[in-house]
DNA sequence: GGTTTTAATTAGGACTCCTAACCAAAAAGA
DNA sequence: TCTTTTTGGTTAGGAGTCCTAATTAAAACC
């Protein structure tokens, strides 16, 4: 029998900030989890599968790889591959096999996956009215505060990795004095500030292994003591 | 064809900053439901499965209810019985009917699910390895930005209610001038800081409508106003 | 006492996940 | 070149997640 921790203010002590953290989000995760399975019932459409059709390019773009969209929604092949039947079979999927190596396939929307496609995202996430009600200061800090979590999920390899800022080989972190903007991206070679950070960057490429680290050891640290007013 | 929007900044604007701190939310939550199918494989034990063993008490306190287990995890009685009756042919749960209402039943951890519970918690949230990478004030801040959507979502019913400070008859939210220690919890009649701010408190108890959103009001505005420094 | 409401279960169906076994094409090695 | 790997994807099988709808039984209402 554990006896209770106190904090040093003398009020009782509960778990530890951080594991107060993870289950706020896990709490959201749940908003997020019953959110998508309401919505499948009014259209035909499964949660999995509403994430595919908004990963899927239009056929006059470059196809993904059935792989590809395993990887990104952090399933097994089998399984994207068994939700990727059922959208062909509902019509909303195309798939071909790929030119350059032919066991791979090219899956892309088709036209009516289009339009769905339209329909679901029109009723963006509900839970953007609760991120609303932060004000403009806190939803940056908050957004600054998520993108070092997901990186670090990235980096124990827990997490898909995206086209974020921080792994990309234009991110110049904290290249200006300049806290509304300290950053700079070589790719359009602008500053920015955090309010621009991205998660999903169409110019996005990734830097190499040993530019990245040090890219983000810079971003981590220097947002950290900005933080602290340093 | 739309024109891209620009920001005040002339940085190529991308979708406003909340929409995408949602989707970085939305990745955090890819990440918790794939890592607990992975939990899954290994104990015997399904995300759900685990999430409701976690909820139960043992068999010295008062049982939950199918209802409230089903409010909890956000899904309907039918998905919730289906689990536990997975659960107590595995032998980690008991059903007994309730005493006092002869339809409902009470629904506890049996010694064995005692056992299997320390296992699953003992491996807590890989989450949490993301979380302690921002220091002690971000994860202050963070968890404060997390309470204000969560209790946003819980206002508008699109997440089940839990015993936070905020809605709780015992929190009066920014009762003192101290910056360090601003909330005062009448419960144990101490001043209180953000950082002992609760999720599951187990001494919560409902404020009424009508103080709760007093509370509410008062909560929301001070945190947001000190954010900025007033 | 006779509705209505509420708590839980069951039935049925689509889908999500997994592991494992399997082809077929591509890459690597001898 | 002619095997081995390796890699991309599919299929089979099984437990579980979800839903809606129908059912049973007890409680609450009038």
């Amino acid at each position: 029998m554990k006896a209770k921790r106190e904090s040093p203010n003398s009020f009782p002590a509960e778990p530890p900030v951080p594991e107060r953290v993870v289950a706020g989000l896990a709490k959201i995760g749940l908003a997020l989890r019953s959110q998508g399975w309401q919505e499948a019932g009014r259209r035909g459409l499964t949660p999995t599968q509403a994430q595919i059709l908004r990963l899927l390019p239009p056929p006059s773009e470059q196809g993904l790889r059935l792989g590809e969209v395993a990887d990104a929604l952090a399933v097994t092949p089998a399984t994207a591959s068994d939700a990727v039947r059922s959208l062909i079979e509902k019509g909303f999927v195309r798939k071909s096999r790929s030119g350059a190596d032919r066991r791979a396939v090219e899956l892309y929307l088709s036209p009516a996956g289009r339009r769905e496609l339209d329909q679901v995202a029109g009723l963006p996430d509900f839970l953007l009215a609760g991120v609303e009600a932060l004000d403009e200061e806190e939803t940056e800090a908050f957004l600054r505060s998520l993108i070092k979590v997901i990186r670090t999920l990235q980096e124990a390899e827990m997490i898909p990795v995206s086209r974020m800022c921080v792994t990309c080989r234009f991110f110049r972190p904290y290249a200006y004095s300049d806290p509304a903007r300290p950053h700079h991206c070589a790719f359009v070679d602008a500053p920015f500030g955090d309010r621009d950070l991205r998660l999903e960057c169409p110019d996005h490429d990734p830097a190499d292994p040993d530019s990245a680290a040090k890219t983000w050891a810079r971003f981590s640290s220097r947002a950290t003591h900005e933080a602290t007013g340093l």
